[in-house]
RNA sequence: CGGGGUGUGGCUCAGCUUGGCUAGAGCGCUUGAUUUGGGAUCAAGAGGCCGCAGGUUCGAAUCCUGUCACCCCGACCA
């Protein structure tokens, strides 16, 4: 491909509305265009890099057995009311109706056409397992998109749905798929991605994992453990907190006026935030009856946690004049019956502690809850914490990081099966439900978020496996004939032997070429020029600096496909560590 | 849905408070010349009914009302 006619446009400015550097940088660079909220055209130079994306995850989904099916975009709601998620999803499911004023969706997730594809061909139980996947294009529309193609409504993702006769066999498919997804992830040349332990949410199912790209702009908390090898997604990471005994006291109850925070209460009571509890308060969405979450005073509410306890869905309260509680002064000792209540593993072992006392202006001091209270029943609702316990090995070994959500895979078990009446005859002669797995791969996103996690101020750095070209050839003086000779003459034989090139052959300024060549983020650069040729030598250099060597001309060709095996081979030199 | 902000050539923005005549700058684009190893210089050009709709006024990018869109924080999220 020569630049003079990419289609691609390029600015020097950062654009005002980015706020991530990959974003910018894939605008800046012609990588992308801004359509609508949430949604964007690739140019070719991004295309390119989501086409190997999808060529390596291909691979990999047929290296499990997986077969490549094409689900619609759009799908009557009637396929949709069988799982009864027509009702049950949000409105990221975008519905619609057609010219006959029937109801429609749009695609969000293809379990529904997934299991009606293969309904009524899966009868037998010799039939089973298999697994099918297809790469294509979703829309959710999701309240806030953000970060440039991090969180879009539309985007391409890779999903995959396996069935199984027997919960121990989609246990073994998932190990292999656990394994595939490392694979992909790795000969994406980011090895960063890391699995986590996380919280099914609305997909059902037990056990799933998230694949993390670790990266500062990451929307999600992951929680590591530096000592041994547990990892989890905030939401699912389980609490657990010691208390030190430091004495009972008696009860008292104080008057704090003006102190509705914890902090404030503390530091009027002069009693550390880690003797105090504090009250989290929210509603049901259902009928905004009251739950009430108390944990340490120095934790936070882990609201997935609390969600899931509750089993029903909540949201922040706003305490209302007539609400059971007294905002400000909530406190387990004595609160109102018709709240529901849960107090967090943060508090046990706490023998006196600074509490509300429901009641305006009003605390209590030296409150022991196993004392105090009729009855007392420890849950796990709030926050891991930097420098927490690890629920794995116990040490005070948890840090905590940011990383973006690239993939992920779930044991589904019989949710769609069942609800969709998909059945299949058993050796023994029964009628069963197959039980399902699912895995998804979101591509665009997992593009930038390599570019987020690979860059410099000037550009992405492409690892060579998505790069949009292996090699670039900046060819800085067009205008004079042995340059340009030379140029071209790399660029035919490069092409020939099979290597991608960007070649550049405009009447550019040399400034400008390189700039516009670090925004390509091509991993290797030829630059032929007057100076290099005097020396009988062509420039071969890489974008992330690593090689930079004057190369006689007579070697180059080598040194370039030597040096493109090389990067390949550095890629691909782990891969194999995930069989 | 709550809070904050922004809409002016392809891009980044100024002008708006205090209304005034053909609406500006830089980048980019076109043509020519000089230049050529990290986004050049000079000259000449093209391109905008100032988000949209009303209103006030002799006169509106500027003031008022409404509306739409987008961005950021939060909520939500497979």
């Amino acid at each position: 491909m020569k630049v003079s006619k990419l289609v691609s446009q390029r600015f020097k400015e950062r654009p005002a509305d980015c706020v991530i550097d990959s974003h910018a940088l894939m605008v800046r660079g012609g990588y992308m265009k801004y359509v609508g909220n949430g949604i964007f055209s690739e140019y070719p130079i991004l295309r390119r890099v989501t086409t190997k994306i999808e060529k390596i995850i291909r691979e990999e989904m047929n290296m499990i057995d997986g077969q490549e099916v094409l689900f619609p975009v759009t799908m009557p709601a009637d396929l949709w009311d069988q799982s009864g998620r027509y009702e049950s999803v949000g409105s990221e499911l975008l519905r619609f109706s057609d010219r006959n004023n029937s109801r429609m969706v749009l695609g969000m997730t293809h379990e529904e056409a997934a299991v009606h594809l293969v309904r009524e061909y899966a009868q037998s139980y010799q039939q089973y397992p298999f697994m099918i996947y297809q790469i294509q294009r979703k829309f959710r529309d999701e309240a806030r998109p953000r970060a440039g193609m991090i969180r879009v409504r539309e985007f391409t993702m890779k999903d995959a749905y396996s069935f199984h006769t027997s919960q121990e066999d989609l246990e073994k498919y998932y190990d292999e798929c656990y394994t595939a997804y490392n694979r992909v992830f790795q000969r994406a040349g980011v090895p960063e991605v890391v699995t986590v332990a996380s919280d099914s949410g609305m997909m059902g199912g037990s056990v799933s994992h998230e694949y993390m790209l670790l990266t500062a702009a990451g929307e999600d908390s992951i929680v590591i453990c530096t000592d041994c090898d547990y990892r989890a997604n905030m939401e699912a990471a389980a609490t657990t907190v010691e208390n030190i005994s430091k004495g009972v006291k008696e009860l008292e109850c104080i008057e704090t006026p003006d102190c509705k925070t914890i902090e404030d209460v503390c530091a009027f009571l002069k009693a550390p935030v880690e003797d105090s509890c504090k009250a989290v308060v929210y509603q049901r969405n259902m009928d905004d009856t009251y739950v009430v979450a108390f944990v340490r005073g120095d934790y936070e509410v882990n609201e997935t946690k609390l969600r899931n306890l509750v089993g029903e869905d909540i949201h922040p309260a706003e305490i209302t004049e007539d609400a059971p509680l007294v905002a400000g002064y909530i406190g387990p000792y004595g609160i109102s019956d018709k709240v529901t209540y849960f107090i967090d593993n943060s508090l046990k072992g706490l023998d006196a502690v600074v509490a509300g006392a429901n009641k305006e202006g009003y605390h209590y001091a030296g409150l022991n809850l196993e004392r105090d209270l009729d009855s007392v029943e420890y849950v796990d609702i709030s926050k891991i914490q930097e420098g927490g316990i690890c629920p794995c090995c116990g040490k005070k070994t948890i840090t905590i990081k940011r990383g973006i959500e690239v993939g992920n895979i779930f044991q589904l078990g019989t949710k769609y099966t069942e609800s969709m009446g998909m059945t299949y005859t058993d050796s023994d002669g029964k009628l069963k439900n197959p039980i399902m797995g699912c895995y998804g791969i979101g591509v665009g996103r997992l593009a930038a978020s390599v570019c987020e996690e690979r860059h410099d101020d000037y550009g992405p750095i492409w690892p060579i496996s998505i790069a949009p070209w292996e090699v670039q050839i900046c060819c800085l003086r067009p205008d004079n004939e042995e340059v340009k000779a030379v140029a071209d003459e790399y660029y035919n034989k490069l092409q020939k032997a099979g290597v991608e090139v960007l070649y550049d052959d405009r009447k550019v300024r040399p400034g400008e070429m390189f700039a516009d060549a670090d925004l390509f983020g091509v991993p290797i650069r030829v630059t032929v020029s007057p100076r290099n040729l005097k020396n009988g030598c062509l420039e071969i250099s890489t974008r992330d600096k690593a090689v930079k060597e004057m190369v006689p001309m007579d070697e180059a060709f080598d040194f370039i496909t030597g040096l493109k095996a090389k990067l390949f081979a550095d890629i691909n030199e782990k891969v194999e560590d995930y069989k």
